[in-house]
DNA sequence: GGCTTCACG
DNA sequence: ACGTACGTGAAGCCG
């Protein structure tokens, strides 16, 4: 029989310490529970024991305790964000099957030793555990695994006398008599001063234990030295061996068969791993989620067994006639839906044959406004129509944006991942005949998910009212949805010959500046690496270092525009990086995306960030350069299309003057009703100086405060940020919030009630949880704090250019058929319109954008036409 | 796949 | 004692 022993404390903290602190959605933390499981996944796959016994240690005082006070005195207390995750792992343990072992007075590491120790001869144990004290342990028939974690990654060795004797040089009996004479600092195992591994390796290797080593204390073979340090610490050694000796005698039962594993409750075992988000393992562990039962007994009620057939022709009747809400799912392929699904109560129909497409049943039913739509992500459907020249009506709902809505956090939002997490039950539907049967099996997943979808669309939708958030999904972010959709559709267009030749031009500049750099270095090495980089620049030209990352010297712009000016080597790696980010990721990324009709369109994902904006992808739209001079002029690549012109507007301040109404104070109202610069009047008030006496540098440093403050300002960074010292910089914050004080009370209520409710929130009851802010980990809750600042005017900001996006679309579509939005930069929307309506579009933008929401403060934007998006910057 | 760097608001 | 301003995405290197 295969018998596992597991050392649960040192693996709980192995897995603890070596994976980043995960959250599930109510804040709950799982990293250990992740970590853990995934070791003892491994183990169990990999040893198939028929016996599992899970040791922990009691919190009381233990048998070795009471020898000796200083024993473990300096470990640290377990962190609440560890404890508070030891009961729901023994519970999942429990489920699985196996044995927790604990014993009041004694150690896991005793548990492991008797337990290891009562192992028949006939029988084989493994000992698992993250410490190497446990390898006096092995055996002939006890095999220790140790696991660490190495590059994120658990490895597990595998410890028997013979490695144990190839690595040590030492029976494993001779594990306790190495320690009486190093002695371990982590349990505070005193052993012999000045005795370290290689002079304790040296003396057992030779005389095998310290009885020895003492009884002929003056004939074994040591330096004086050596020598003396042994018989001053005489008593140590053999203290510390007693001290090191795992007890094979712990009170536990060592009957083996007490130990073999309880059969699997599948049903508690995957609501827990439901709880804790645990998807992957509920995969590995083949748990059917179809066998759950729901949390609520009035869920059971709610979910009638269901029926699985294909749509009828009397079904697009009724569809149409009954005017009855239709919950509908579907996967899209190349624009096109692929498959798709009509949910309802007790059945899940779907469409099968291709000529439902055709004859635009499906489109038709999309585009009726009489019939009521909860989807599940509703931008491709919204995409179908536009592509189609149709648009979709009375879209209700759409259950991944709910989703999205009342966790941002989360990563994920498709339908079988939501049924997780929201514990709807999966249940393969049944098939009403053998042709949805062979249509079931192949495709169970999305079937199942199907069936739960309304179900899903329902709880939601209820989740969302009692939050007050039901306005932003159907008023805000459903509409936002087919706008994008339309912007993703309509794309810009760029210069691509241009590109073509600015990119070659690139090449030649980047080829010439490596030669001189590789000169300059005297070797050829790859600049892009920052790791070659770093030991040419710090090691081999003796350039000092400042700063360092994780894995070596930073060679960040920051680091590298300070050495500038001393070395020319280094100034022409900063114009190298320039020249090669340029290229790769902006001219060759750009050239990749080009559509066959020179527009480039990326996506807009609307579920991405954790405050409400949106984000861009394949390509990412929004970093386009602008700061620099050299980079701007990537700008005059993207172009209107021949007869129109780009219209591009921008809030002026917008996240400042969101900032001025959230906190009421009447000193930044003032500053921005005033129609002044802010960043001046602000400077002029916390340095004391008249408004026309305001020099640039003045006006920068107030405007790196104005900015700071946005983000959860701390002087340490602001000095850097403004080259001066931190205690200027402390100065200019506390100025700065004495002139503002409504801004300084206003950001620390902010903090209070993102404490007392769990998250912040915008003006549009847009929510981000902080499970941050209930950190033990001092960098951790910090960061919540800021965020706590940062989150509602951020995302009222992103919540303003929302609604506007909404209203310039509706005008546009109304009123001018071919003017069309194309982007949104968060601060900036674009829209490419005919030569003539240039100035009316202007007007249209910028009359929306300032009047998207009423606050405080006035919004102001500037709106400019041109022929490239260089142009209509302004 | 994580890390570093750098582009944007 | 520790690290140090919010939110993103892409490219390139390296274990």
């Amino acid at each position: 029989m295969n018998f596992l022993i597991i050392d649960g404390n040192s693996i709980v903290n192995r897995a603890f310490y070596g994976i980043k602190l995960l959250n599930a959605k109510d804040g709950h933390f799982t990293n250990a529970l992740f970590g853990f499981m995934n070791i003892f996944m491994s183990l169990t796959e990999n040893y198939t024991p028929e016996a599992v016994a899970v040791a922990f240690d009691v919190h009381e005082p233990t048998f070795r305790h009471k020898m000796y006070d200083g024993y473990k005195a300096g470990r640290k207390p377990m962190p609440p964000e560890l404890r508070e995750q030891m009961e729901p792992l023994k519970e999942l343990l429990r489920a699985y099957g196996c044995h927790i072992v604990e014993c009041p007075g004694y150690e896991a590491d005793d548990i492991l030793g008797t337990l290891s120790a009562a192992t028949p001869a006939g029988d084989r144990c493994y000992i698992a555990t993250g410490d190497r004290d446990s390898l006096q342990l092995v055996k002939e028939n006890v095999t220790v695994l140790l696991t660490s974690t190495k590059m994120g990654r658990t490895q597990t060795v595998e410890y028997t006398p013979e490695t144990l004797l190839e690595e040590y040089g030492v029976v494993p009996s001779g594990m306790i008599e190495l320690k009486a004479l190093q002695g371990d600092s982590s349990d505070n195992i005193p052993g012999v001063a000045g005795v370290g591994p290689k002079t304790a390796g040296d003396l057992i290797r030779k005389y095998k234990t310290i009885d020895y080593i003492y009884d002929h204390i003056d004939e074994i073979e040591v330096t004086a030295g050596v020598r003396n340090k042994l018989i001053a610490d005489k008593d140590n050694a053999f203290f510390s061996r007693t001290l090191g000796t795992i007890c094979l005698e712990a009170p536990v039962t060592t009957d083996l068969h007490a130990y073999v594993l309880n059969p699997r409750d599948d049903e508690t075992l995957l609501r827990l791993l439901s709880y804790h988000e645990m998807f992957k393992l509920i995969s590995r562990l083949q748990l059917n989620p179809g066998a759950v039962k729901p949390v609520k007994a009035e869920a059971v009620k709610a979910e009638p067994s269901k029926t699985l057939r294909a749509v009828t022709e009397a079904d697009w009747q009724s569809f149409a006639a009954d005017k009855t809400p239709v919950y509908l799912t579907a996967a899209f392929d190349g624009g096109e839906p692929s498959e798709v699904y009509f949910c309802r109560r007790d059945e899940v129909l779907y469409l099968y044959e291709p000529d439902f497409f055709a004859a635009g049943k499906l489109l038709e039913l999309l585009c009726d406004p009489s019939v009521p739509k909860y989807l599940n992500d509703a931008k491709p459907f919204f995409s179908y129509a536009i592509a189609k020249g149709r648009r979709v009506e009375n879209v209700v709902f759409d259950l991944s944006l709910a989703a999205y809505l009342l966790d941002p956090n989360a990563s994920e939002y498709a339908v079988g991942q939501l049924a997780l997490s929201y514990r709807v039950p999966l249940t393969a539907p049944a098939a009403a005949d053998d042709k949805a049967k062979a249509y079931a099996e192949a495709h169970s997943d999305a079937v199942q998910a199907a069936g739960a979808f309304p179900v899903l669309c329902d709880r939601l939708s209820a989740e969302l009212s009692e939050r007050e958030e039901t306005a932003l999904l159907t008023d805000m972010e459903i509409p936002l949805a087919e706008v994008l959709a339309d912007m993703e559709l309509a794309g810009i267009r760029v210069n691509e010959t241009d590109i073509r030749a600015y990119s070659e031009k690139l090449t030649a500049l980047i080829a010439s500046l490596e030669t001189e750099i590789h000169e300059a270095a005297g070797e050829v090495f790859n600049i892009n690496s920052p790791k070659q980089l770093g030991v040419i620049l710090f090691e081999k030209l003796g350039i000092p270092a400042k700063k360092k990352t994780k894995t070596g010297y930073s060679t960040n712009a920051e680091v590298l525009e300070a050495l500038a000016e001393d070395y020319p080597i280094v100034s022409k790696i900063l114009e190298y990086r320039t020249y090669s980010k340029l290229k790769s990721t902006y001219c060759d990324g750009l050239l990749a995306a080009v559509d066959p009709d020179g527009r480039v369109r990326c996506t807009f994902n609307q579920k991405e960030t954790r405050t409400g904006r949106l984000s861009s992808t394949e390509p990412n739209l929004q970093n386009i350069p602008v700061r620099t001079a050299v980079g701007r002029e990537f700008r005059k690549f993207f172009v209107a299309e021949e007869g129109k012109v780009i219209v591009d507007a921008d809030y002026s301040q917008i996240e400042l003057r969101v900032l001025a109404d959230l906190s009421g104070d009447e000193n930044m109202i003032g500053a921005f009703n005033s129609g002044t610069d802010v960043h001046a009047v602000t400077a002029s008030k916390v340095f004391g100086v008249p408004l026309e006496e305001v020099t640039g540098e003045l006006r920068s440093k107030a405007k790196a405060v104005n900015f700071g403050i946005v983000y959860g300002i701390g002087a340490f960074s602001l000095s850097k940020n403004i080259h001066s010292t931190r205690q200027e910089a402390e100065s200019f914050i506390n100025a700065y919030l004495t002139l503002y004080s409504g801004i300084d009370r206003y950001m620390k209520e902010c903090i209070e009630k993102a404490k007392k409710l769990g998250y912040a929130e915008t003006i549009f009851h847009r929510r981000r949880y902080l499970p941050e802010l209930t950190s033990s980990n001092h960098m951790i809750k910090a960061f919540g704090e800021r965020v706590a600042r940062n989150m509602p005017i951020q995302g009222t900001a992103a919540d303003i250019i929302k609604i506007a996006m909404v209203n310039v679309f509706r005008r546009l579509n109304k009123d001018h058929p071919e003017a069309r939005l194309i982007m949104q930069v968060h601060d900036e929307l674009m829209v490419e319109c005919p030569e003539q309506e240039s100035e009316t579009i202007r007007q249209l933008l910028k009359e929306e954008m300032e009047n998207a929401v009423k606050l405080k403060v006035l919004l102001s934007v500037d709106a400019h036409a041109g022929r490239s998006w260089y142009e209509a910057k302004g």
